[in-house]
DNA sequence: AAATGAAATGTAAGCGCTTACAAAAAATCC
DNA sequence: GGATTTTTTGTAAGCGCTTACATTTCATTT
């Protein structure tokens, strides 16, 4: 025998005196197995270190027990807590996780879903609502299990998730709450992201309620970068009437602008107050701690697990799971100063 | 047409009014088909919304076009930016990663190569060389092609890495010329984890070299999580002549301690200098920022990616790359204190 | 002990794709 | 123009596995 060549199932089957058909099943269905043979069948299994062949079984079964997640990015620990929850709920199943990424590009977004179902996932994961309709059209038509996460999404859908809206808004009226006047919003590309964009708008929404001008609102769009903040923060305070409050659209802008003003000088949160989106690691180490959203990732990421996996059993379910976020208090945000002639 | 059932080669062929083969052909080698055939297929392509069935093409062709990574955990940003690299350039040659993680733990290891073996992993990425013979023998028995990363390997093996021992000996020889004597370390747990165990090594290596006693260090292992670090730091401080330097293991480590040394009341690194290893991201975040041994993470990542592509093209190769860490200075490392009373 | 039914096992037909080989078509040469 | 080479396309045999169905085995009943 040559032991260079993986064992096929053929093999086992002779090694151990049974059909193929046997085998297949003692490792799929093992109580329609005599404990006898099934006994023989696993000493071959282990014998020869065979291991099955994901193709032969996908191609015959048409199961994959695989399910994919395509992210907008893996670059920085946005989606990292949520993921790592719903892999570890996954594979609590039996069932693996395939990760891609998307860039933020809905073309690669697309390219990637492809992929994904060729891979023959089971289902799939996506990331907020933010996406041309060619590709709801073609995870329709495939009538691919889908499930979206970290956002609300619509009526049609299944969704695992919290609104940006709203929670942007609650810490925005805690900062007006706080007496500032002159707030400006360092936020994530609104472009194919939706959560970006209803931060913003619960933003500007609590700006209206409080007799705030919502236009007047300077938002800097920038990607998810600890020194795009920074950049971002420079032109913000280099305006004739900066911001004593800065929202930002997460933790990873949050932290940047934190540790940007403090390089320009600035006391936070006496100087400028600074709020930031998500609660992650990050967000407790900086000094002063970040003021922020606290986002229970974990408990989203089980949920949005259970709910595809459900999906994909065809089970009835909660199709539209909406998640609590809270406000974490930690020192970035404090009283708007009396004067307001920093920076000029 | 069922529109709802996923169409398949046949179907294209079909509506193309061509071949299996030629639409095969056309997907995969398009130099060998006239223009003319080929724009004909692939709007047919285009227009049916074919997807290759990835089991199909697996099994027919023996090729994933798939290679596996086991690292030992997603949880921090350790791996984040080497894997980030890897992936990229896997991506550019039209190859996909697929990810596992292991926990630090040899059992899950072994099956997480065992499934990505089953799944045609054309190859895999392995972190470190810390691992029983048995996970060696079933990778050398099925020929699997492996690159191990992180670390240097044996000669046998093909390795892109970086020499753990001499990097921390080169801090710690920093630290020492530095004045400091009573030196501790907070480290990785060394089970299963040769990187870890290396850099005590270096770090006793310095010692011994600068006539100090390597039996001396004291080193606490903790998970590498910020807050384990803290309580590490506590537990060292609090001993009758704590350290006037901690060397930690990594910068997750690093980060952490200087976090808890600031809420101890200690002033880093007046009363207190710490170092870190790696340099990910919030190394530079922290204040003082955190002086740690750099590693050029994305540039391991994108040799590593070229060595596995090149072992499993079976293309003549370097098979051992090491990779230069350098020493990043930002302050978290200073003179030793002249009283050493702190802490008593 | 023969008849009956249930349980265990075997047989063989694909699953959707690639690819060696054969056949046809087009391009080149004398 | 026909012979030869080159390029393009088609035919059909698997790749390793699952599973419907057929067959055998074995326990149970009459």
């Amino acid at each position: 025998m040559d032991v260079s060549a993986k064992p096929k199932l053929d093999d086992v089957a002779r090694v151990a005196g049974v059909s193929t058909a046997t085998v297949s099943r003692c490792l799929n269905e093992p109580a329609k197995v005599t404990s006898k043979t099934r006994e023989r069948v696993l000493s071959a299994v282990e014998a020869l270190g065979y291991t099955p062949n994901f193709g032969g079984r996908a191609l015959a079964s048409r199961k994959t027990h695989t399910v994919g997640a395509v992210i907008p990015t893996m670059e920085n620990a946005i989606f990292a807590r949520g993921l790592q929850a719903f892999q570890e709920a996954l594979a609590e199943a039996g069932v693996n996780l395939l990760v891609a990424s998307s860039g933020y590009d809905a073309e690669r977004e697309a390219a990637q879903i492809r992929a994904l179902v060729g891979r023959g996932a089971d289902g799939i994961l996506l990331i907020g609502t933010a996406r041309p309709e060619k590709t709801r059209a073609f995870l329709k038509r495939f009538a691919t299990p889908c499930v979206i996460a970290w956002s609300i999404g619509g009526p049609g859908d299944v969704y695992v998730g919290f609104d940006n809206v709203a929670a942007a808004r609650a810490i925005a009226e805690r900062v007006i709450a706080f007496g500032h006047r002159r707030i400006a919003m360092i936020s994530g590309i609104t472009a194919m992201n939706d959560r970006a964009a209803g931060r913003i708008a619960g933003v500007r929404a609590a700006l209206s309620e409080a007799g705030l001008s919502p236009e007047g609102l300077v938002v800097e769009e920038v990607r998810y970068a600890f020194d795009e903040a920074g950049v971002a923060l420079h032109r913000l305070m280099a305006a004739p009437e900066p911001p004593t409050a800065i929202i930002c659209g997460n933790d990873v802008l949050g932290v940047g602008a934190i540790v940007a003003a403090r390089r320009r000088g600035l006391t936070v949160p006496c100087d400028l107050s600074i709020t930031g989106f998500d609660d992650i690691d990050i967000a407790a180490l900086v000094e002063p701690g970040l003021t922020t959203v606290h986002v229970p990732h974990r408990r989203m990421g089980l949920a949005a697990a259970k709910a595809l996996l459900d999906l994909i059993e065809g089970q009835p379910q909660d199709r539209h799971v909406s998640i609590e976020t809270s406000i974490i208090e930690r020192g970035s945000l404090g009283p708007a100063p009396r004067s307001s002639s920093i920076g000029r």
